[in-house]
DNA sequence: AAGGCGGGGCC
DNA sequence: GGCCCAGCCTT
């Protein structure tokens, strides 16, 4: 039997109830596409749910401020996504009369939207036959067809968009990507595939020459780089010093407690002091230690000591674009992420408990 | 073609 | 502690 039609009987069993899955719209179908980019259905689950009682629809996003959708999007990481999206979702307000356009060159025009996000737009929403190649399915059809190459290659990935397209349901292509993603999330998973209970054991190359285990082939990743940094909690009353991120690099545009990359050498204290004076132009004193962690990010390593500062009264720096003085209140509207969010959650336990005075 | 970009769950 | 995830963008 067709690849197509075992997969399709195998989905309209066993196929999750998740929220975006509730309907075809496609705004909905978007958001959910691009918050699960590399990151796990669990995960985005709740995102999905606080977004859309934030963001409806398509139109009220378009309108949102970045600040606001960014925090929406806290903790999900990859947060040049959120951005993306918002520009998007205005593109398709102010170019195409707020309907998502149905054509390939059309959808993968839009930021944050590339080959696979626009299969899976087309397909699911629009029924349109464009294949949707995740993870997922370079696995399964790396295994299905014996794909010996390292599935990160253009090649590999040129050969398995062939196979896909060539086993794609006529009727059903929404489906059948969807059905592909969920075989591979929850059967033909990566370390030891559950061969017993697919419904394409017997159609499989990979499990006829005994080797499911082995592929698909994937070159490994270099481990991450580690640098050590000083973050200031710098308090004058009630007001806190944070400083905004660059719009881009890592964690482009959070919000952050002053940070300073310090040496390997005993000089650490003089350093920060330094570098926070050159960087926000505040005099501090070092009153004590808070905090200290190490948070490992895809291609680099934070071991972050936050140190509690106060800043001289009398030499109180103004606000610009990317430092502000901000009280509680203030910061709940700003968005923190890595060791930082650490922090600002430490924080808000010490002011539910007592009031800043503590800290002296 | 390669590297940067988060965070969390699972083994 | 390593691996991997409903990838995209820049260089």
């Amino acid at each position: 039997m067709k690849i197509a039609q075992l997969l399709l009987t195998w989905y309209e069993n066993s196929k999750r109830d998740l929220p975006w899955r509730r309907d075809k719209d496609p705004y909905k179908i978007w958001v959910s596409e691009i918050m699960l980019q590399q990151t796990r259905v669990e995960a985005v689950k709740p995102y999905f749910d606080r977004w859309m009682e934030r963001f409806p629809d398509l139109e009220s996003l378009a309108e949102a401020e970045e600040e606001e959708v960014v925090r929406h999007w806290q903790g999900l990481g990859y947060y040049s996504r959120a951005r993306n999206l918002l520009q998007g979702v205005r593109e398709v307000s102010q170019s195409y009369g707020g309907q998502v356009p149905q054509t390939k060159e059309e959808v993968i025009g839009l930021a944050g939207i590339g080959d696979y996000t626009a299969g899976a737009i087309l397909s699911i929403a629009y029924n349109k036959k464009e294949p949707a190649i995740d993870g997922n399915v370079l696995r399964v059809f790396s295994r299905l067809f014996c794909i010996e190459e390292d599935i990160s290659s253009s090649a590999a990935k040129k050969a398995i968009k062939q196979l896909v397209t060539d086993e794609m349901s006529e009727e059903h292509p929404g489906d059948f990507n969807q059905a592909l993603m969920d075989l591979g999330s929850s059967i033909c998973i990566p370390k030891t595939p559950r061969c017993a209970v697919c419904p394409l054991a017997d159609c499989c190359c990979a499990k006829r020459k005994g080797k499911e285990g082995q592929l698909p082939v994937k070159k490994k990743k270099a481990p991450p780089k580690a640098v050590r940094l000083m973050a200031g909690v710098i308090r004058q009353g009630e007001f806190f010093l944070l400083h905004q991120r660059p719009n881009k690099g890592l964690l482009a545009g959070m919000w952050e407690f002053p940070t300073v990359e310090i040496g390997e050498d005993g000089e650490a204290m003089d350093i920060f002091r330094q570098g926070i004076q050159e960087k926000t132009g505040q005099v501090i004193e070092l009153e004590r230690l808070l905090l200290q962690c190490t948070h490992i990010f895809s291609h680099r390593q934070w071991d972050i000591s936050f140190y509690y500062c106060i800043a001289a009264p009398d030499k109180i720096v103004p606000n610009d674009r990317e430092l502000k003085w901000v009280n509680r209140t203030d910061w709940e509207k700003l968005s923190f992420a890595g060791p930082h969010r650490k922090m600002e959650k430490y924080l808000v336990e010490k002011n539910n408990q007592e009031s800043w005075q503590s800290f002296e």
